[in-house]
DNA sequence: AATGAATGAGCATTCATTCAT
DNA sequence: TATGAATGAATGCTCATTCAT
């Protein structure tokens, strides 16, 4: 009813970014549903109403950034390192992932916290993001099977519990308490474990061990 | 006459459970914001004001289920199984815990989400939850490499590995897509894929690859 | 998130009432859009949140009068009346008209405007209101004519043009002015005048005539 | 090349009148509340902002649009028709107001039902419009009772039922439902209805009267 | 002990209006 | 002259929490 002084014409490109960092941020740090328009727009430096001229709504900034800064991305780096031993190139993956997860940390959070309980959000990433790898580890693993070099194996076991300790080692960080090895070590050595598992290289029948202990921690 | 007893003056303890049950399935349905206390009451078949003769706070539902119904029942389940080889003692534990958290879900799903953005919750699981499985997975994992079954490898890098697996197979299944595995198959599988990794019995030096296919999935 | 403070519980049948009340007034006053469900709590010496423990959404009250106070009554007032003269039967029936829709005055005004531009409305209007006349008045006119008391007319155009009188007399008041006659004098004049029309009398005796009919409809 | 020319630098006078018809054409579709600036522009193929240039407030397109559109052209179009029988008399007005009505029809719509909560629109409207008919209704009923054709009758009466009928088929027709005949057969019959009422005839010829004046008021 | 009516701050979103460009 | 980005008060509605009964 009354639209009182206009602040400031800022750069118009940068406006829906600078949006898109505050919301971002803010989802992180607090979660998508206990985070306000209000706290974006005052994070933002602008006026509440001027979110819904870059945004239709509130879900729409936590899509849109899911969109640019996590599937763009995504074929961006999508390049060079053709071939290269398995090791190498799994530990390059691997790092290149714990990197990206570390970096958008905050945000992946809330996407994943999210799609729990938001199925457009879950589609959108299923198919944005998990399809892809299913049809590249696929790839990758049916060749390894095929030409003698890794056992028959489901590769969406593979997949899944490939991303399922980046998820641990990145995401779940506040849970699981934060690991003392630089993302590097770490890189390298999920690589070796996914190769070559616990085993020593020549085996050995394992005496007995209690398992229960185990039971009690996750 | 109908469906609806009156369900007057039950037994005190029993009304705490109820409502935890009730809560604790609707936070699994959708999400611990979304769920209100209105519908908490109405699953319980109570009052909203009655809710708050047993906890003090919507907050409280939360940690109160987390308590009484994943950490105690987690104690007690730690048992038996004492001696058996890896392969074995991998298989059980895993899909003890897959069905357990088959089972659970829901609730695990909050929790999750809830811990990602409330530390004292987070602090909570870690304690009480993660701190010991480290411990135990130390034990064994140590156990092997002592007497040469296992490579010398970071425990804590495997326990981290181990529960993002279980994580992907259990709790990202709505992004991930469902396994068309039974929870059995997908135990012995992941047990045996964490023992000898994706290698070939008999290694074989691979050739080359392409690795980018992969990076462009998850 | 606070609720603090709740002020009285007040008889339970009645606050409904009052809420009803006040809504009604403060439409009447400006209008459906211009007033606010915070002005409506207000008048009725309630909180907003409680307005939605008895109506589902500000439009509900709209249609919540509609159906207590004009179409209920009317069925109410279907009664006794049974036969008459055409000029007292008229009579009596606009002046019943013209008395509630004179007590109901801004509410209807709020009705109309609103049909106007929502179709439910108009079509709520139409089922409840309308139809019922349109029977009544074809039954009333229809037997006017086949006993040749009635020219050979079309009781759709009677209807219309007495309900728009009434209209311009009730509603369309703040438009057209006060009329200075009493609403009995108008009543009676109007009634003469849908029998007569403007000519100069030649008068019919006419026979008795049942009137209940037609009070059911506008 | 396509339809969106770039219509910079109109008339500076066509600017104001194509403001004028995007805003009454939304008023009338959509009720004046419910219809805003931005669509008003959109429609009009302007900027917002350029409203602002020709309009002090949403408000005064209103106001304008009533006094350019609806009582200039009035003043217009009243002329000639001198002398004729009442019957005709009566049916050339009606029909001509009908018209009106009907080509005005949403416009009206948005008139009267702002008039309703704007007493400086109702007593615009009053005044311009109303007045003029009172008076003209005044001489023609007058004369034909001074001169024994019309009985003694309340010219402000006649008025108001007239009008009212004019509003129950024209503004009214979404409540009421469509009248299946055309409007020159429903005036021709409204102006029999009029003069004769219900009742079966004992027809008098009348004198010629004058129509003109009538047309300017309503 | 249990109720559920009542609360009111808080939410996402809208929109007439302003003014730097 | 015309623009349209920016404003921010205001809106309808929700919901955890309180407390008289």
């Amino acid at each position: 009813m009354d639209g009182t002084t206009p602040k400031r014409r800022r750069a118009p490109e940068t406006r829906r970014e600078e949006i898109l960092q505050a919301a971002s941020r803010l989802f992180g740090e607090q979660g998508y549903e206990r985070t306000t328009t209000k706290q974006i727009a005052q994070a933002a430096g602008i006026a509440e109403g001027t979110i819904y001229k870059y945004f239709a709504s509130k879900q729409e900034l936590l899509f849109a950034f899911l969109e640019s800064s996590v599937i763009e991305p995504l074929n961006a780096i999508i390049s060079g390192m053709t071939g290269a031993p398995d090791e190498e190139v799994f530990a390059t993956v691997i790092l290149n992932r714990l990197d990206l997860w570390h970096e958008r940390h905050e945000f992946v959070k809330v996407n994943i916290a999210e799609a729990f309980f938001n199925p457009q959000l879950a589609a959108l990433i299923h198919e944005k993001l998990f399809r892809g790898g299913t049809r590249a580890m696929e790839q990758f693993v049916r060749g390894g099977i095929a030409d003698g070099r890794f056992r028959d194996i489901d590769p969406g076991l593979v997949l899944r519990a490939v991303v399922g300790a980046l998820f641990a080692f990145s995401i779940l960080r506040d849970i699981t308490g934060p690991d003392p090895h630089t993302r590097e070590e770490q890189a390298r050595e999920l690589a070796r474990f996914f190769l070559h598992g616990l085993r020593a290289p020549q085996p050995v029948e394992p005496p007995v061990t209690p398992l229960l202990p185990l039971a009690l921690l996750w």
